[in-house]
DNA sequence: AGATTTTGGTTTATTTTATAAACTACTTTA
DNA sequence: TAAAGTAGTTTATAAAATAAACCAAAATCT
């Protein structure tokens, strides 16, 4: 029997900025929209909703009087994208 | 950058039913449904727009008088779902 | 035999999601 | 100083997934 898929991270916004955020220490906004080719609001619906699930921490600052977006992975974040790797072997393997 | 993931392929139920199509020469509709331990409604509904966009043939025929529909995948889906695992690999990539 | 449940689905309605569009606030440039 | 750009947020819309209701025939129960 096939296991359940994270909804969380089945999604390929949410789940391409999660892959961006486990190989790096941390990614700023603009970063996570330009490498997921996203729109700002699409990627700030998904941050929020990454952050409310203690996947992310996200950060706002400034930088001078611009506003600055910092996203990290959490440990349960970390958590969460292995155990989603491992389920979804089970869909694409041969 | 990371690359589009066909839409059709990424949902959960239709991906569980393509990867079992993957690894049988066909299937009933009884045994998706188990398998991927989805209602009979809405693998009925994903069963339809996998055989719509050409990702499988659905047959409907009858065993005595039940009704047996059995499923099978095409070239186009294996293409198709070839392309979503090597798309995939870009996010799951440590 | 007649009522009830089960099988194998389809169709329709509802909820959830993803996405886009519109907007805010401030800054830089012409 | 007006226009355009940056860095986002909020709200509206379109598309999906899912569930609920339904149908027809067969099997089971009393």
């Amino acid at each position: 029997m096939l296991r359940e898929l994270d909804p969380l991270l089945h999604s390929q916004l949410r789940l391409g900025i999660m892959s961006l955020l486990m190989n790096a220490e941390s990614a700023e906004f603009t970063y996570l929209k330009e490498k997921t080719n996203a729109t700002a609001g699409n990627v700030s619906v998904q941050l929020d909703k990454l952050s409310e699930a203690g996947y992310i921490i996200v950060e706002k600052s400034f930088n001078g009087k611009k506003p600055l977006t910092t996203c990290r992975i959490t440990k349960k974040g970390i958590k969460a994208f292995e155990e989603y790797v491992n389920s979804l072997k089970d869909y694409i393997k041969k």
